[in-house]
RNA sequence: GUGGAAUUAGCUCAGUUGGUUAGAGCAUCAGAUUGUGGCUCUGAGGGCCAAGGGUUCAAAUCCCUUAUUCCACC
């Protein structure tokens, strides 16, 4: 069983600040952890990753890493910390959201999914056991279970029977992951994944269901998929009292920094977005003064950092100005920048709330911020 | 000098036998992006169709003149 030790329970809200035991280090809760889907958080050095930004944890993910480069070669390699040279832990999603979201070539069976590969479209097959296979190969610290992922909006009947698939798939994910062992000598956990779309019946099942396998932590899953943002904050509401206390808590793909600091103060602990990575390629960027588009004419002689609030490597050396041009003119550079400082204030923005639940200070501080920091900056003072 | 071709959005070009408010790609400008199918998606602005004159109910389209550019031949 992981150690989770939580060090502060918020007062007045359901937010606490916790540690997370893996064998490749220690993770502050609440924590927010950059995607890597295919052994790389795009654009980004595993360099800037652990000293600039201060990852604590990132993520794979075993779809894409199943299909490319191929269990083998991660085998040989040592596993996908060595492969890529991150030495501290890794979380792996299963692929149960590219079943959703790749669902043209999917079909789905009582023991898994059928699917065909986007790269080459050859056929595979997923089942819980050879989910768990493959991550036991990848070596991921947290591995997440092949679960169904339901689309927004999903009719009741259909969320219904995706849950008890999930609920069927979990008891196989659990015995696999007990019958097998981890590869490279470190420690492996396993959560499980609460479905049930926005019903609350369905929610409650899926939870009961995932508790009575006794999991590592638990997830939240199928949320943040199309539904409007207050009936996500809803089912959370609802949803994290069915999971144990002293377990941790992870909402799969949230999200925009106001949606992860609700959620914390809901009672989550882990999240991952491609939000400040993919905004980042796209010229959005996140400031403690509010949302910035740097590809606006208005920055191309503001020659101030993008965020002044802020000491990434973009900011303590690179201009507005300068990155403009660089997303104009199309450079490679402009990526790494922007992803570099979007996910050192993903970060910061974890760590502040850590440092808030600890002062008992959070609903305050997340009120006062939230204000500023999701709006966009359209005029500049 | 002679003959031919061309001239349409900032750029490169479409535009049917003349027929409503002349289109595209790129560029520009502005949005979007939530367990990532690496440079995506959506929208907007922008043209007295080289200039002038004719023919016609109607001209980017046909005719004439001029200008500019390119090609071929003297």
């Amino acid at each position: 069983m992981i150690r989770f030790d939580i060090i502060k329970n918020s007062n007045n809200v359901k937010a606490r600040a916790g540690l997370l035991y893996t064998d490749h280090g220690v993770i502050e809760t609440p924590i927010f952890m950059p995607v890597g889907t295919q052994g790389s958080v795009k654009a980004v050095n595993q360099t800037f990753l652990a000293e600039d930004i201060k990852a604590q944890i990132i993520l794979g993910n075993t779809y894409h890493l199943y299909l490319r480069p191929g269990t083998d070669i991660l085998f040989k390699a040592g596993g996908l910390h060595k492969f890529m040279n991150w030495n501290r832990p890794i979380l792996t999603d299963s692929g149960g959201y590219q079943v959703f979201s790749l669902a043209e070539l999917r079909k789905l069976r009582k023991d898994g999914v059928e699917f065909k590969s986007h790269i080459d479209g050859s056929k595979h097959f997923f089942s819980p056991a050879k989910v768990i296979e493959i991550e036991r190969f990848i070596g991921s610290d947290i591995m997440m279970p092949l679960d169904e992922c339901t689309p927004y909006p999903c009719d009741y009947d259909y969320a219904k029977k995706s849950v008890e698939l999930t609920s069927k798939w979990a008891v196989l994910n659990k015995e696999a992951f007990e019958k097998t062992q981890p590869l490279y000598g470190h420690q492996q956990y396993l959560w499980g994944i609460i479905q049930g779309s926005v019903y609350k019946d369905l929610r409650e099942k899926s939870a009961l269901d995932l508790v009575k396998l006794d999991f590592d932590g638990y997830s939240i899953g199928g949320l943040a998929v199309g539904e409007p943002t207050e009936k996500m904050y809803e089912i959370l509401d609802f949803i994290v009292d069915y999971i144990p206390e002293n377990k941790p808590r992870y909402l799969m793909g949230v999200g925009k920094p106001e949606n992860i600091l609700e959620a914390i103060e809901r009672g989550v602990d882990m999240f991952d977005c491609v939000m400040p990575t993919r905004n980042a390629r796209n010229s959005h960027i996140f400031t403690w003064n509010g949302i910035i588009s740097i590809r606006n004419n208005r920055y191309k002689d503001d020659f101030r950092p993008l965020d002044e609030n802020c000491d990434c490597y973009a900011c303590k050396n690179y201009t507005r100005a300068y990155l403009r041009h660089l997303f104009v003119a199309k450079e490679l550079l402009a990526y790494e920048l922007a992803s570099v400082h979007n996910l050192h204030f993903y970060l910061s923005l974890a760590k502040n709330a850590r440092k808030h639940i600890i002062e008992g200070d959070f609903p305050e501080w997340k009120n006062k911020v939230i204000k500023i920091i999701s709006k966009k900056i359209s005029k500049e003072e």
